[in-house]
DNA sequence: GACCCCACTTTAGGATCCAAAACGGTCGAG
DNA sequence: CTCGACCGTTTTGGATCCTAAAGTGGGGTC
């Protein structure tokens, strides 16, 4: 609990919204919500004002709101947004990038690429682990916050945070042969960045951040497609 | 009046905000707000809530809200980011622009172009006239919206007008020699992005667009320079 | 004379209440 | 049988009221 019960609700309701548990295309009920906050509605509708100026959700006069749906094209967007403003800060990181910076980059990329490896391994025993699945997320995104962080600028970090949330919405996953490949050239090209980084080439890492983010979003894309292929056998799998 | 009374007052008050009305560092109360606006406190607290989102103020738990008061460096960052934006919406926009698309960036160059005129010959004759410099920023967006609305992203449509009010809030000018100078390259590179367009150079818009706009960052930090210094010697007009 | 404590005022946060708009279902007319 | 108007229900938008927290000023104490 931090400050008011509206910032609550609201970091909540964010959280359950891109981690999927509230699906797009849901509609809101104020009362639903107040009560399963234990609150009044006041603090829920300014929850939801603030949601809807994130993006979101949408919001119909009189009719509620609504969990926002993105198509393909906005997803791609969202990416090409990402695209960037990440290599904007990469680059800016480049220029002031301490040691410990860089060896924090290190770190998280060591752990990232263990996460990549185990999601490999995974999908060739055929199975399917949520929790790998999420890690390789989670540590993805740590990646990426270090670079945030050394360049140190914030409304890049914000905006370009606004933009990953945006088509995080899409909390699905997949492996497969075609996948996998994808996943391995994700993780070699964290250490391109970080190589290009410590050899202070701002400009080289900046191309190489922006062609990342750019295959990461033919990435999720692969995966989209994979998913709505594999929907048709069998229903996914909750968590 | 559209949709519900906050969004009106959310809107109201963005106005006010990125126009200086009202000056950043005001506090804004809740009560003053709602009898302003012939409303009761529960709208005006959702609105301030959006804007909080928006990031135009700041958000004090019971203690209110505060108009952001932007740093230089803040506003450098502003531009850094829209200078991103901008320059792949301008090459998204190259590649699909109609004719018509065409014909309008050209009228809205046009019109920038005598508003950028009248501004310098209003320097020479040494007056001041706040509706020829709104005129002038006011013409300035008119160009760039064509060209986002060209590119039809929406995304970064948001986000670089976003970035855009950010520095806003700062609405103040000056003239002068040294500041004539920058006003008439503004002008010059907005009829060099039109010219790249139209030779369908999505890669020179690019750059162009990027620069231009790193380049009216850099117009901005010289007015707030000189009204820095000018605010020594007089108060500065206000309408 | 300076500092601290406490009551008082002000202002934001939240709950409850009322009004208005949208949904749903039924009944009647064509 | 279908379409449309009507009315009850649901749900949101806004107003009012209450509570709690931060600011403020005066008086007392050291």
């Amino acid at each position: 609990m931090d400050g008011t019960k509206a910032d609550d609700i609201a970091l909540a309701l964010e959280e359950a919204i891109v981690s999927g548990e509230i699906p797009p295309g849901s509609v809101l009920r104020q009362e639903h919500l107040s009560e399963q906050f234990g609150v009044s509605r006041t603090p829920v509708r300014e929850a939801l004002r603030r949601l809807t100026a994130l993006g979101l959700v949408t919001f119909e006069p009189n009719r509620g709101v609504r969990v926002r749906e993105l198509s393909l094209e906005e997803i791609r967007e969202a990416f090409m947004v990402r695209a960037e403003l990440e290599s904007l800060a990469t680059e800016i990181a480049a220029r002031n990038m301490t040691d410990d910076d860089l060896a924090e980059l290190e770190r998280a990329e060591r752990r990232f690429s263990r996460a990549t490896r185990a999601l490999v391994e995974m999908s060739h025993d055929g199975r399917q682990d949520l929790a790998i699945a999420r890690d390789w997320l989670q540590l993805n995104h740590s990646f990426h916050d270090v670079i945030y962080r050394a360049a140190d600028v914030p409304l890049i970090e914000r905006m370009a945070k606004a933009a990953r949330r945006t088509f995080l919405v899409k909390s699905v996953w997949a492996t497969g042969d075609e996948l996998d490949e994808l996943y391995l050239k994700n993780d070699r090209q964290h250490r391109a960045i970080r190589e290009a980084i410590a050899a202070q080439s701002p400009e080289g890492a900046r191309v190489l951040a922006r062609e990342h983010v750019l295959s990461s979003g033919r990435l999720l894309e692969a995966i989209l497609e994979k998913v709505a292929a594999q929907s048709w056998d069998a229903a996914p799998t909750r968590g």
